[in-house]
Order: C-alpha cells, then sequence, then structure tokens
DNA sequence: CAGTGAGCGAGCTTCCGCTTGACTT
C-alpha cells in the first residue's frame, strides 16, 4: 500500500478515484505543528544559530494519529501538500512527525486535480525542498519575534493595548492614515463652467466643460463666483469654433477570473457581504462541489475549464462573442504563490444554482465565462471647443472640451460581469452626470473650425472631497496589492481588528479607535523603519526568495532581523533578552 | 504588634498562516 498526504479532506474523495487500488489518501488539515501559543518566545537564538520549538498543534492530534497509523502500513509515503512555501513546509513537519516512516517520505505537486495532473505527480515524486522550508521557518520566526517582542512594549499605552504584529499594525496604520486624512481634509469650493453647444442646424447638442483659460490649464483655479459670473456673461458674446475633434478606438479587455481579494471585493459592491460572510459562502460552494478551492491568489485557469468556458460561450452567444483564441490572464502580483487555480465553477454550465448562496455563485459564474469573451470596443470621441478664438495672443481665450464614450461591441459586458473596478465607489446617482467620464454620451462627428452656437452656459459649485474610508473589502484589496497578508488570513487580519478594538465599522465603513490611534502613534514612533513600514513585507519577500533559491541561509537572515528588532523593543522597555533566553 | 512597601517570581498574553468542524448564541 502506497500513502498520499494532502492538506484538504475535500480533496481525498477525487484523488482517490484518480490513483485506483493501492494507494490510500490521506489528509492533514492544514499545518500539524507549530510554535506553542504559551510558554514564551518558543525560539532559541545560539551562536547564530536558530532553533525553533515546534510542538505538534492540539487540534491535529486526530489527523497526526490516522496519518501515523497508514504511515506504518505503507510502503512508500508521497506528501502531496500544497504547491507553495507553507505546502513544503507542512510537509517537513509531516516527515518530522513520523519517525522512522519519514524515510519512506518523499515529496508530489499537482496544481489542479484532474486525473493527469496526479498521475503525474505521483511518478515524479522529489525530495522535500529544504531551502523552500527554510523560507517558511524564516517568515514565521521573524512573525513571531515581531509579535513576541513588541507586543509587550505596548502596555505603556494602555492596558488594552495588547497586540502589535507584521500584518495586523500595517491595516491598522493604512485604516488610522486614512483617518488621519480625512480629519486634516479642508474641502474647497470651486466653479466649473459648463457649455452646451451645437453645430450650425446640425443637432444633437453637446456639453463641454472649461478645461483652459489664457493658455492655462483651469483645473480648480476658478473659485470667485464674481469671476466666474463675468466670465459667463463675457463668454456668452464670444464666438465658439471646433478646435479639434479626436475619436480613437479602445479595445476594453476582460477582467480576469476570481481570486479571494477580488471575490472579496466584488461580493462586497454587488451583495454588501463582508469578507468573512463571503469565505464562509465559499466554503460551502466548495465542500459542495461547485466551485474550486476558494483560497487562492491565482488568476491561472486549467485549460480544461478554459475549454468548457469557450464551448459554453459558443453555444450561448452570437459566433464573435468567442475569442480566436483563449485569453489567458496573468497575474500581476509577483507576489504570488500560485499554488492553486483562480476561483471558478467546476461546471461551466451551470450557471445558477438554488442555495443560500446563489448570489455568491453566479458571481462567480458570470466572471468565469466574462473573462474568456472577446474584449468589449468603445469609440473615444474627445471635442475641444475654443471660446473667442485668436483673443488671447493669438490662440482662443477659453478651451472647452467635451467627452464621448459610445460602445460599438459590447463583447463580455453583455454578461453583466461589469462593475469591474471594485474599488470606485459607486456614485450616487444625482452625482453620475455631472461627472466627466462621458460613459454612454453621444457627440456628433465634426471638423475643425465648425461654427458652433452656444445654447447656454452655466456655471456649476463644486467642491473637492476628502479620500473615502475603508471598507473591509476595499482595505483586504490594498493589502493585497502591498503583498501583505494571504489568501487564507485577508478575512481574519478584519477580526483582529475588530476584536483588539483597534477598528471599528460604521455603515460598512471603517474608521480607528482612540485606542487604535494610539497604539499606531506609539508603534511608528518606536519601530518607524521596521516592520511597521508599509514596504517592509515586500522587502522581507524578496530576502525569502533569496532563501528559497537557496542563495542566502535563514539563520543570519533571521538572526540579524531579530537582533535588530529586539534592540528597539528594548529602547522601548522590553526588560530581558527573549532571544537568548528563548 | 499591626500595617506598609519593596522586591521577586509565577502566570498570562502576544504573532502569521494552513486547514475544518465542534462549539455556542
Amino acid at each position: 500500500m502506497r500513502l498520499l498526504v494532502v492538506e484538504s479532506p475535500t480533496k481525498t474523495k477525487k484523488i482517490r478515484e484518480y490513483l485506483g487500488p493501492g494507494w490510500r489518501v490521506a489528509a492533514s488539515f492544514g499545518h500539524v505543528r507549530d510554535l506553542p501559543i504559551s510558554g514564551g518566545l518558543s525560539v532559541r537564538f545560539v551562536d547564530g544559530r536558530v532553533e525553533p520549538g515546534y510542538v505538534p498543534l492540539e487540534r491535529s492530534a486526530q489527523a497526526v494519529a490516522d496519518l501515523r497509523r497508514q504511515a506504518s502500513l505503507a510502503s512508500e509515503i508521497l506528501l502531496a501538500t500544497d504547491p507553495d512555501r507553507e505546502g513544503e513546509a507542512i510537509a517537513w513537519h509531516i516527515a518530522a512527525l513520523l519517525g522512522d516512516d519519514a524515510a519512506k517520505c518523499r515529496r508530489a505537486v499537482f496544481h489542479a486535480i484532474t486525473a493527469s495532473a496526479v498521475q503525474k505527480a505521483v511518478a515524479a515524486p522529489r525530495a522535500i525542498d529544504q531551502h523552500l522550508v527554510d523560507a517558511q521557518q524564516a517568515r514565521r520566526v521573524l512573525d513571531r519575534v515581531v509579535g513576541w517582542l513588541v507586543s509587550p512594549t505596548l502596555r505603556v499605552v494602555s492596558r488594552e493595548a495588547r497586540s502589535a504584529g507584521r500584518v495586523q499594525s500595517v491595516a491598522l496604520r493604512l485604516v488610522a492614515e486614512r483617518e488621519r486624512e480625512i480629519s486634516a481634509f479642508v474641502a474647497k469650493d470651486f466653479i466649473v463652467l459648463d457649455a452646451t453647444l451645437e453645430r450650425e442646424g446640425a443637432p444633437p447638442p453637446f456639453t463641454a466643460r472649461l478645461i483652459r483659460w489664457k493658455g492655462e490649464p483651469l483645473e480648480q483655479r476658478l473659485t470667485d463666483p464674481a469671476v466666474a459670473e463675468k466670465t459667463v456673461a463675457w463668454c456668452r458674446r464670444q464666438p465658439w469654433l471646433v478646435e479639434s475633434c479626436d475619436r480613437r478606438e479602445q479595445n476594453r479587455l476582460p477582467p480576469p477570473p476570481f481570486t479571494t481579494a477580488t471575490v472579496q471585493q466584488a461580493a462586497s459592491v454587488r451583495l454588501k457581504l463582508a469578507p468573512d460572510q463571503t469565505m464562509r459562502q465559499l466554503q460551502a460552494l466548495f465542500e459542495s462541489g461547485r466551485i474550486t478551492y476558494h483560497r487562492t491568489d491565482s488568476v491561472a485557469l486549467a485549460p480544461e475549464a478554459i475549454a468548457a468556458a469557450r464551448a459554453v460561450i459558443a453555444a450561448r452567444f452570437p459566433v464573435k462573442y468567442l475569442p480566436a483564441s483563449p485569453i489567458i490572464h496573468a497575474s500581476r502580483d509577483a507576489n504570488a504563490q500560485e499554488a492553486h487555480e483562480a476561483i471558478r465553477p467546476t461546471d461551466a454550465e451551470l450557471d445558477a444554482i438554488d442555495a443560500p448562496e446563489a448570489a455568491l455563485y453566479r458571481l462567480i459564474w458570470e466572471r468565469f465565462i466574462a473573462c474568456q469573451m472577446a474584449p468589449g470596443r468603445d469609440a473615444v470621441t474627445t471635442i475641444d471647443v475654443a471660446c473667442a478664438p485668436g483673443a488671447f495672443n493669438g490662440q482662443a481665450m477659453g478651451i472647452f472640451q467635451a467627452k464621448g464614450v459610445m460602445v460599438l461591441f459590447d463583447g463580455w459586458r453583455k454578461l453583466g460581469a461589469d462593475a469591474t473596478d471594485e474599488s470606485k465607489p459607486k456614485r450616487k446617482k444625482s452625482e453620475k452626470h455631472e461627472d466627466h467620464d462621458g460613459t454612454g454620451v453621444k457627440l456628433p462627428l465634426l471638423n475643425p473650425g465648425d461654427t458652433l452656437n452656444l445654447i447656454e452656459l452655466s456655471a456649476v459649485e463644486r467642491s473637492t472631497r476628502p479620500p473615502p474610508r475603508f471598507t473591509q473589502a476595499s482595505l483586504i484589496k490594498r493589502l493585497e496589492r502591498e503583498g501583505i497578508g494571504r489568501p487564507s488570513t485577508y478575512a481574519t487580519i478584519l477580526k483582529t481588528l475588530f476584536d483588539r478594538t483597534y477598528v471599528e465599522e460604521r455603515k460598512r465603513m471603517l474608521a480607528a479607535t482612540t485606542l487604535g490611534m494610539q497604539v499606531i502613534d506609539y508603534l511608528v514612533a518606536r519601530y518607524g523603519g521596521n516592520f511597521i513600514e508599509i514596504d517592509f513585507t515586500r522587502r522581507m519577500e524578496a530576502a525569502l526568495d533569496a532563501v528559497a533559491r537557496g542563495e542566502q541561509p535563514w539563520e543570519p537572515l533571521v538572526t540579524r532581523s531579530a537582533q535588530h528588532l529586539l534592540r528597539l523593543a528594548q529602547a522601548a522597555g522590553l526588560r530581558g533578552d527573549p532571544l537568548a533566553e528563548g
């Protein structure tokens, strides 16, 4: 009998089918060993060496007992935990818990659960990659050191100030800094001039906004109502001509399929779900076999999945909606570990289900199909209008601009899977047509020099607006962009901030509490330049990549970093030396 | 002799990331 070990019990059934008799398949249920939660740092730094005191996780007792029993009966053990840094470490920890049976262990990796991928992986096992394991150990120990050295120094701030960490503290900092920006924000009133114009005898009329005055960009410099009124009165008496009319076509590429962070975004905006609710529903969809694995940072799709999407598009839409060749979406995140596929339906044909998770499923299905549909095509027209041509040093006194976007071909947008940029807060209807992006505005085709009639010229009061507060989902999006946190932790990062009462939520908007503000001010003052910086994780990941490639040993890296942090923590009042004491 | 304060030690808490049920409301 041969034994194959994966992390998730949900995967075992399928794999059993693909491997057939002669194989047992067991699950580790994630990590099986870790640093203990109590008993101090539990990492010893001795003579440049780093010795983490791992212990079996209590909740893993049953899984580990099961693995041991099966391992003792097996002739060969394949550790097929996820193909990323954490998965490699889990494999190493499992082997460590198997005693003499560790000698029978080898490592296998697959990126998709298909018959061919699993069989191929099983046919080509390798040794555990110690460099990858060491990169994970470095990450684990660094996070422990930050948490255990820094948290005690927070007591100066308040008795309730309990925790700091590489991820939670940066998340808190983002919320707190946004709060400060909003408090410091002073709205500035300004005036925009909108002209409604029409070519002599050639409707329809269109609206253009003043963008240049006396050869200078206007921006928000028109603030005096009296000046605005005089300008309007003057402009009304001037001739108006078309300065230029530019029409160009633009491709609108379909969005990539969902990852954990982007599905949380979309579910927040479209379904008003908080990330933890989204994760619960995704878990249910995954366990009922409706979707692929839901904790992922990858937008990659299995070739079979792409073929299935294309078949659905071919069957249900006119032929022009199917691109000649599949659309390959590349992850723009260099940090992505890509252990899994994107989140997608397992059955491309199934466009709706009857379950509490129906709406979320529909969102996933639409995005999946859309991501393989033909790009849309828009005609973007820009008309520059000269008011009082030649009146300012031979140029026009004022330039008014109109922008119009017409959809030539909707492409993937036919599916209603639009709202691609979930970061933009939805504009209220009343503001929508004040906006200047020109969506859906039809502009006539004009020629330079055409004479225009002014129908109306009005001054509109506007004011600048403060940046919006983060929602849970938009904070996660920002963290992901900065490479901070992982798909399995995004929702729990928010839970930590709420549990510590560092952050509170009102009308789905996040604000730092007084305690949160005090904590972040203290951390920035004491640990500026260290883990509290937004780019700290990016720099750490770069160093970990060097470890994973075998170019740098992990122990000096962690030791240097820990000792530096120790000095900062001691300066902040930490007593003793936990690094030496372990 | 009773009350007070300094000093010491023990116990508690804290990180991030990987997985699900087993709990309670």
